[in-house]
DNA sequence: GTCTATACAGTGATAGAC
DNA sequence: GTCTATCACTGTATAGAC
């Protein structure tokens, strides 16, 4: 809420992050319109589809996030160690959750089975093109990293769950020496 | 459905499902009501707490369960075998969801996360335990009951997220040769 | 464009008939 | 004990004043 709000893409930020402390069903418009805020007259001015426009274009910001500073490199530059500074800062040392994670597991998980879906599978794929590229074989590249983003998931819900953040920290390192 | 239901003991079961199905927030008595067979009046007579009362029931089934079937054994005996084939089974191939994962990472967290924090802390410690039984250091012992169990809560994820089971008995197998 | 009013559906929960 | 009817409330979404 830090700056003034003119436009969708200024209140994506406040949005995304209450999605992610309410997940979908939980995040009621009066969560919102307080996060925001603004009033309902304008979010639905900016997002004449309501609540389920507004989720949508937080996973289109999500993934375009992902996509240039995470999924592009590993493509192009094979650089498996950005893309662990890149996660550790994007989930802010595990005091985060990743709301497509947890769009994955919870209630709402078809409305947005396809953005989801696309997700993790580019984030699979750019990561198994990666380590192909660092010397591996196909098939294991492939099997390392679903490994491997199975692993941040997995430490993210831990982190949560343990309300101990430091576990991610820890899981990361040792997803950063298997990647190695 | 199959049994009659009698008793709350009954009814957990299918309870179970649908929390594990549409979350804490999204399970209406309404869902819960056909899901059950019950009516309100029976689902209050069995839960006089109402929902938050049934789901605590489901949680505290499911720690039981996993009590039993798999930290005692590991515990006790030591057996990370027989942990990844109750895993395997219980959450049927990667085409069930932990519930006591989403709930960690979904919108009613705190409500239940002394709970949720006791599931994977205990989860955690004994194969810590089994681990060190079998010859590793204590430390490294924690680290990789941590890594473990944050593996099979990520690849329920991303299980799910690609919609493909497949990828969970992937991991599974990953992390048994890891433990080995 | 933004707010205030409100419509209308659906929620969890309760009361009372049987 | 179980169902039906109903409660008060909150949800999303809309309409209309400014």
């Amino acid at each position: 809420m830090r700056k003034p709000i003119s436009d969708r893409a200024d209140a994506l930020p406040a949005l995304a992050e209450v999605f992610r402390q309410h997940g979908y069903e939980g995040a009621s418009l009066s969560l919102i319109g307080a996060a925001t805020g603004l009033g309902k007259g304008s979010l639905y001015n900016f997002f004449p589809g309501g609540k389920e426009e507004m989720a949508e274009a937080v996973l289109a910001e999500i993934e375009a996030w992902f996509e240039e500073r995470v999924f592009a490199p590993l493509r192009e530059g094979g650089d498996v160690t950005a893309m662990f500074a890149a996660v550790e800062a994007y989930f802010r040392s595990g005091r985060r959750v990743c709301l497509v994670g947890a769009l994955a597991l919870a209630d709402s998980r078809d409305r947005f089975a396809a953005r989801v879906r696309r997700y993790f599978a580019e984030w699979v794929d750019a990561l198994a093109a990666a380590l192909a590229a660092r010397g591996r074989e196909p098939a294991a590249a492939r099997e390392a990293a679903e490994d491997i983003v199975a692993g941040v998931q997995g430490a993210l819900v831990l982190a949560r769950a343990l309300d101990e953040p430091a576990a991610f920290g820890r899981a990361v390192a040792r997803l950063k020496a298997r990647a190695a």
